[in-house]
DNA sequence: TTTATTAATTAGGTTAATCTAATTATATAT
DNA sequence: ATATATAATTAGATTAACCTAATTAATAAA
């Protein structure tokens, strides 16, 4: 067995190493604790699943600095990534799925093994940049199509934005956003924004003023103007 | 929870039920050792498995009548083959791989998770009868599209047929199958047939004589005339 | 700087699904 | 009917991925 093998992945290792990309991504530093919340597991088992990574040579790890992802195992999250939102595209645009309906599902197709799957799909979706949700989708050499967002929570009061994307692709948020009848493209204008507890009064696509808290703002992400 | 309580089955379960319908389906004894051959595993984990799916209704289990499905072990397995043959033509209409090269892929992807899935994909690839090997789509509520077929073995010297399925889909044989130019739909007359071991020389869409055996010849199954 | 709080880690289990190596039961052949 | 072979079953381990309850280390508050 050779330091480069690729060596086939379990269900529980991707999921660690795609949460660890994301808590990474998000600019927080990557404890056992924050890993276990993403994951809804023990920080006990993160540790045990910590160990095995790094005689993988998926992450380092030191108690300080968080765990980071090295060189491949970098690769392996993009490509997990990759698959998860391609196959979301596949859910909303060939079978019809809601957006807020495609996380779960897409949480157990990401893990389907085969060289060629991502790729064929892929191709068949017509090469799409962005998934439902409107995040970047990963090419094939793991470059991230850029996009410029800026969270509506940092929007001046006076300024608009259209919707670029979410983060937060929870049923609950979702569907509370399909009530607003706010989704990707939408455009949002910060009438007001209270001192008091960061709530805003906005207005979507030119619609009445609506008030929403901070925890809803800092999920919308915009392209400014 | 309540005997009629739709448990979520594992994978290993799944595989476990498909099995014990397929060896039902061919005849066979549902044998530990039958089953452990299937799922290229030990006579002494099966046994374990067994207990548990006893206990689950999903199977009854007699040393000497074998393992039998319940009503809702049935249900299940007819779920999970209905899945499977779906996914492999969405793989081979959709995706454009070849029908050798899908069991491995379907063989995971029957196991995703989701109530709307099944219909959805169905009506997505047009609600097809028949998965790329000319195998049976079992509907929703379980019917088999009936089809009638016979071996090739069991076809007399003189005789014709079309393709109409396959026994085998492992990638040896239908590689093998490939190299023949016979697939599905292909007419196939019995020109002899020899005693000594029962091999076939037959002629493919009214092609050259070719020499067969009778293992290859027990896995053709046809449409006569 | 002690104290209190929170985070990381260790120790020791559990469960599902597998295994190997007996052992017991059944079937086959002489 | 006895011996032989094969199949079923039991017993006892192993591995991956979890867990809870202690313990140790690091931070934050007083
Ligand atoms: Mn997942
Ligand atoms: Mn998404
Ligand atoms: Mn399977
Ligand atoms: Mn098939």
């Amino acid at each position: 067995m050779y330091a480069d093998t690729i060596m086939k992945k379990t269900y529980s290792e991707e999921n660690y190493l795609k949460a660890i990309y994301h808590i990474d991504q998000n600019g927080l530093k990557v404890s056992p604790k924050a890993i276990a919340a993403a994951l809804d597991n023990n920080p006990a088992s993160v540790i045990d699943m910590i160990k095995k990574l790094q005689e993988k040579l998926l992450i380092s790890y030191d108690k300080v600095k968080g765990a980071k992802l090295t060189a491949s195992g970098q690769a392996s999250a993009l490509d997990i990534i990759r698959k998860h939102r391609l196959w979301e595209v596949f859910l909303v645009e060939k079978l019809g799925y809601d957006w807020d309906e495609v996380h779960d599902i897409a949480e157990q197709l990401e893990h389907i093994q085969d060289d060629r799957l991502a790729a064929k799909l892929d191709a068949f979706l017509g090469n799409p940049s962005f998934d439902p949700h409107g995040d970047p989708i990963p090419a094939e050499n793991g470059k991230m199509p850029v996009y410029a967002n800026i969270r509506l929570s940092d929007l001046e009061v006076g300024n608009k934005g259209k919707v670029g994307s979410v983060r937060d692709t929870s049923t609950p948020f979702l569907k509370y956003l399909k009530q607003l009848q706010l989704g990707l493209g939408s455009s949002i204008e910060v009438l007001d924004k209270l001192e008091f507890d960061q709530s805003m009064i906005i207005s979507i696509n030119s619609g009445p003023a609506q008030t929403v808290s901070s925890k809803m703002t800092s999920n919308i992400l915009l392209i400014p103007g």
